[in-house]
RNA sequence: GGGCGCAUAGCUCAGCGGUAGAGCGCUGCUCUUACAAAGCAGAUGUCGGCGGUUCAAAUCCGUCUGUGCCCACCA
């Protein structure tokens, strides 16, 4: 099956494995993923009598392409779906798109202005054809880019929000909602994009500190005039009151006079309100209801007028002088026309204030008095809180559940309507005698003269809160709806909790009667840069993953993404870390080369553990330990505990050491090469199934052609045997001690890494006697022959090794060596000894403690004494 | 203005009460029966400052400083 990845020249006849020696990720990844969709791997059956595992992807927008952060979620989506796969479960992972309202409009406005047309200009009906035209051809670039990431999603349910199943269940909900009276149509301050020329949420609205200028106006004239400051001076000629607070005695000879408007021929009152903070600037406030929200408020409480000076697109309209200006060449002209008149009092510039942006197209936001339609929130957020509060919603980590409460317990009503023409239009119609009648999927609109229907659609977030169920068949009960909901996990980032997680909890609750969509929030961070700097398209430091997976593999940029994926925090990445993983990669690719071309296989059982050598069991006992970690950091999503865990298993035990041991078992061949041939076989297959979910890629093909069978996609997930052998584990530990203490004692010397050195081994302190020939091999040290005379002597953890340097050894070095190890001991002795008197210690430590504390004292004594042997035998210098 | 979080090796981060860890980077030696995208060995930290609790604190408490994020109707 990896006949794209053979070479002619590829080495060895016996048993080659058919593979170059370096990884080449971009011959293996297409073909393979398509295999894989083509097999049906990815596709669920709602018939199925596995327990089903459903998760739903977080729908990127139509007009999307995938950047890092779509990179990241998807991978750990699809680390955890193909495990739950391997495992036996029913795996879904559902995909689909989001229509994006805002956004797409305005891609295709865009590509009319190109041609010189607006939307107008086309009319409703062919602008949203035109936007249909635009999805076919351009729209969806990222579901082929979550293809090259090799996303494991069931491409026969995909789903658009603006599909005819989904649009009908958000007429459904609408329905349903306004026959609840928890869908209402008001007239409110709202935040206006000028731009978009729509009404957005709260939640739209970005806001950022400006540099502004606060001015401070007179109004009014004499004795019967006061100061107020503002950096909107263009509102004053909506002015209808001037708000102070009541018990500022400053003014309290004007509450309830009438004073002259600058600019304007009328008088506005003075009235007294609690909202104003008399510490603030000149403690009067000037108050335009049509323009601000907490003037309209204070409009209502004092029953003011609304005076709209602008229109939609923020132009002055106002009879006068300044009619027709945009809004801020309106407020210069003000300013300059009062400051004429000498109202001006202070300036101050520039001052920073916050304003709200849009966060479509970061356009100042106009608050603006207008009739929309609104969800009523709280007995939706009520639901949405308790159903996390009382435990049946699980948020990870934990304490990001404090923001989601903060959140759904003090929820404003939703504007839910939007000016546009690209979205799910409000099925309300109007009748000729101001009827209002909303009407269901399966019902017919009213017809006749006078009727028509609403001309707003929903927030884009209106139907992706329906998407756990909407996406299943809702309203409809499908087998699909009845299998796969409620979801799983919910995996998405924090920053989206209030746009799209706390309202599909709402809804979800409120449509499912009671059943919240998943019964997992799992809130992962951000994806940053190598320094911890955010990642935006007008930052230089932007990086698009699919170049990252064009030069490093596709796994390489999925293994960093988890490798840096701790619960909720943000992900720093950059290249040299992406290269790290391809380095991992490819590590795995030669060690199981190196398995192949020495006979390691799958086949048969495993050996009888009598039949085990030492090394053998304890590489098993760790590989099991480690399936049982790996599962347990799987269950949490701590992907990079996960990763972290089986990179240093694969790396520092299995490849430098059990294949490095197992070289002298091979060499020697028999049957505890076959024996260590089966083990190893044993441990790749195990190792490479717990890899594949993060790399499927590289795994796939190295456990396919270790195996010989279909794929790892659909291989069973491991188990642990709970087989442990704490002996072994001790032993190899020892091993591996005196191995690199006589090696740093090689390197301290200068003595090449290849140079064979003379050596006699005396283990009879420890149990390493079976190991003799591979710590010889390990260490380049023949054997002691005629006329061996012992140079140093090297004690370790009971064993003694004693090499021939024939005069060569280096007397300065070794000393240094030998002192700097005394100098360890004995401070290690001085510890222990302090710790071993200390009463308070002895009485509260735990046997463990304290039990390792004289196992250290021990060994310090043991390693003093003979160090200082060994420096005494030292020649003089 | 409120809330949350973070300060640990040059960089990015784990550890969260019992001898300071990882990856990358750095130094030296090496083509050694897979892998130089590698191997072996090595150096590097008063765990932000100051107090406190404890036999014992990077780890718990207080406080200060720096820094990041979220929320809010700062005219």
């Amino acid at each position: 099956m990896t006949d794209n990845t053979q070479r002619p020249d590829s080495g060895h006849a016996d048993r080659t494995p058919d593979l170059p020696t370096q990884y080449a990720p971009a011959d293996v990844e297409g073909p393979l993923y398509e295999r894989w969709v083509e097999r049906g791997y990815f596709e669920a059956d709602a018939k199925s009598e596995k327990k089903p595992y459903t998760i739903v992807i977080p729908p990127p927008n139509v007009t999307g392409t995938l950047h890092l952060g779509h990179a990241f979620q998807h991978t750990l989506m699809d680390a955890l779906t193909r495990r739950k796969r391997m495992q036996g479960f029913e795996a879904l992972w559902l995909p689909g798109m989001d229509h994006a309202g805002i956004a797409t409009q305005n891609k295709v406005e865009q590509q009319l202005a190109e041609e010189g047309k607006s939307r107008d200009d086309l009319g409703r009906e062919q602008f949203v054809e035109r936007v249909w035209q635009w999805k076919e051809e351009y729209g969806g670039r990222i579901l082929g880019q979550m293809r090259r990431l090799g996303d494991g999603v069931d491409w026969s349910r995909e789903r658009f929000t603006m599909d005819e199943g989904l649009s009908k269940a958000v007429q459904t909900i609408f329905k349903k909602l306004y026959d609840d009276e928890l869908i209402y149509r008001a007239e409110r301050i709202i935040n206006w994009c000028p731009r978009c020329l729509t009404a957005i949420s709260d939640i739209e609205v970005e806001y950022q500190d400006d540099d502004g200028e606060l001015v401070s106006i007179r109004y009014g004239e004499g004795e019967d005039s006061l100061v107020v400051a503002t950096t909107r001076a263009e509102t004053m000629l909506g002015d209808t009151a001037v708000a102070v607070h009541p018990d500022d005695e400053r003014y309290a000879h004007l509450i309830g006079k009438q004073i002259k408007l600058p600019l304007t021929d009328r008088t506005i009152p003075v009235v007294a309100d609690t909202h104003v903070d008399p510490e603030f600037g000149t403690g009067a406030v000037k108050v335009t209801p049509a323009h601000d929200p907490n003037d309209f408020a204070i409009g209502q409480r004092h029953n003011l007028p609304s005076m709209t000076i602008m229109d939609e697109r923020g132009v002055l309209t106002v009879h006068g002088p300044f009619q027709g200006l945009d809004r801020f060449e309106a407020r210069s002209a003000i300013v300059g026309a009062l400051r004429e008149q000498g109202r001006i009092v202070a300036e101050k510039r520039p001052y920073t204030h916050s304003v709200g942006h849009c966060s479509r197209c970061k356009a100042t936001v106009e608050p603006r008095l207008s009739m929309q339609w609104w969800v009523k929130v709280e007995p939706l957020a009520q639901a949405a809180g308790d159903a996390v509060r009382d435990g049946r919603v699980k948020i990870h980590p934990e304490d990001m559940s404090k923001r989601y409460f903060d959140w759904v317990d003090n929820m404003h009503d939703w504007c839910i309507s939007r000016q546009l023409w690209w979205g799910h239009r409000i099925p309300v119609w109007y009748g000729p005698d101001g009827e209002t009648i909303c009407v269901g999927p399966d019902e017919q609109p009213p017809t006749g003269e006078g009727w028509h229907q609403e001309t707003d659609v929903l927030d884009t977030w209106f139907s992706s809160g329906l998407w756990p169920f909407s996406t299943l068949g809702w309203p409809e009960k499908t087998p699909d709806l009845e299998k796969f909901y409620a979801t799983d996990v919910l995996l998405t980032g924090h920053d989206i909790i209030f746009f799209w997680v706390a309202r599909m909890m709402m809804f979800g609750l409120y449509a499912m009667d009671g059943q919240a969509p998943f019964h997992t929030i799992a809130l992962t961070g951000l994806v940053r840069d190598e320094h911890g700097k955010k990642m935006s398209k007008s930052n230089p430091n932007s990086v698009d993953p699919l170049d990252w997976m064009d030069a490093y593999g596709s796994d390489a940029v999925r293994f960093t993404l988890a490798r840096g994926a701790n619960p909720g925090a943000d992900v720093p990445i950059g290249e040299d870390w992406v290269q790290a993983s391809r380095n991992f990669a490819n590590k795995i690719w030669n060690a199981t080369r190196f398995a192949l071309m020495n006979g390691a296989t799958v086949e048969g059982e495993l050996p009888p553990v009598e039949q085990l050598s030492a090394t053998d069991r304890w590489i098993l006992s760790r590989l099991n330990a480690t399936i049982a970690e790996a599962d347990g950091y799987y269950d949490d999503y701590q992907f990079a505990k996960l990763t972290d865990a089986l990179y240093h298993f694969a790396w520092d035990e299995v490849f430098d050491w059990y294949v490095e041991l197992s070289k002298t078992t091979f060499m020697a061949g028999g049957e505890p090469a076959k024996v260590s041939g089966r083990v190893l076989g044993e441990v790749l297959d195990v190792l490479l199934r717990l890899l594949h979910p993060v790399i499927p890629f590289v795994t796939e093909t190295l456990w396919t052609t270790l195996t010989g069978k279909e794929s790892a996609v659909i291989a069973a997930w491991p188990k642990d045997s709970g087989f442990r052998d704490a002996a072994a584990e001790q032993e190899i530990a020892v091993l591996q001690q005196v191995v690199t203490e006589v090696r740093r004692f090689r390197s301290d010397q200068g003595l090449q890494p290849g140079q064979r050195v003379p050596a006699q081994l005396d283990l009879s302190g420890t149990a390493l006697a079976a190991h003799e020939g591979a710590i010889r091999q390990l260490l380049r040290l023949q054997p002691a022959g005629e006329g061996f005379h012992a140079t140093a002597t090297l004690p370790v953890a009971g064993a003694t090794v004693a090499l021939d340097l024939s005069g060569t050894i280096d007397v300065e070095a070794e000393r240094k060596r030998l002192t700097k190890a005394l100098a360890a001991a004995e401070k290690d002795k001085a510890q222990s000894t302090a710790k071993l008197g200390n009463e308070a210690f002895l009485a509260k430590a735990a046997e463990a403690a304290v039990e390792k504390i004289r196992k250290r004292l021990e060994t310090a004594e043991a390693d003093i004494e003979r160090i200082t042997a060994q420096l005494a035998g030292l020649p003089k210098g």
